[in-house]
DNA sequence: ATATATGTTATATTTAGAATATAACACAAA
DNA sequence: TTTGTGTTATATTCTAAATATAACATATAT
């Protein structure tokens, strides 16, 4: 799992970095139990600070991603079916809002999605 | 189109304000070619000072929902369906990213998107 | 015409978060 | 015993967000 960092991003670094580590388990580059690099590895290989890498690893903890223990930061996702829809939808609305007010279709909504959902 | 600002949100006050307006849009309750209210009344409707909803119809005007003339700001929306889908695809990949990890299924996503689309 | 409200621009300050830089500690593994 | 780990603490730098005033030209309403 090698980490790029645009540091021309409006993105903060330890967000891109927790949105590059959710996306490595949507496809299954890295499963439940797998261990995640040290801070340090990881932030030597990014090219960052180590204090960055400990924030990003302790929001995905928070949003339950991983657990850290001892060892470091271990995949384990919260199995909370009912959180997650609800967070979706938190997400997918103001998405969808500039979409339907750019006069794109509900259909297209639709269509988009899927070739979101087919990318994965 | 009252507005309300979450002072305890961690989304900036603009971008609040900016969401709030293009819900409104999306909702249909303002139109094409209606007038935003001007900086001054808005601001102090909302409680937030006049340079902060300047910003929010700065940036509206940049994502292609209002254009600015000596009257205020005019509902104008950008008709480019291909970037409108553009966006809305980079929007939501992240978002479905984070379902995906968190073990929903694809048909869970789309039955999420038809909740969101039926909530219009 | 006068007063009022508008957008616009400019400058300055405050605040908060992001990111980095060191440093130190306890613990576990090699 | 050394090395690497997470953890904690403190301090500094940097940037964006937000506010505070102020001034200007222009358009509208009285």
């Amino acid at each position: 799992m090698f980490i790029e960092i645009d540091f021309n991003s409006n993105e903060t670094i330890y967000s891109q970095l927790k949105n590059r580590i959710i996306l490595a388990i949507a496809t299954e580059e890295i499963k439940q139990g797998d261990l995640l690099p040290s801070v340090r590895e990881l932030a030597l290989q990014a090219g960052i600070n180590m204090h960055t890498v400990n924030k990003a690893y302790a929001v995905l903890r928070d949003e339950g991603y991983v657990t850290i223990g001892r060892k470091g930061a271990v995949i384990n996702v919260s199995d909370d079916a009912f959180k997650a829809r609800q967070e979706l939808f938190m997400q997918l609305k103001p998405a969808i809002a500039g979409a339907l007010s750019k006069n794109l279709s509900k259909d297209e909504c639709i269509q988009v999605l899927q070739e979101v959902l087919d990318s994965f």
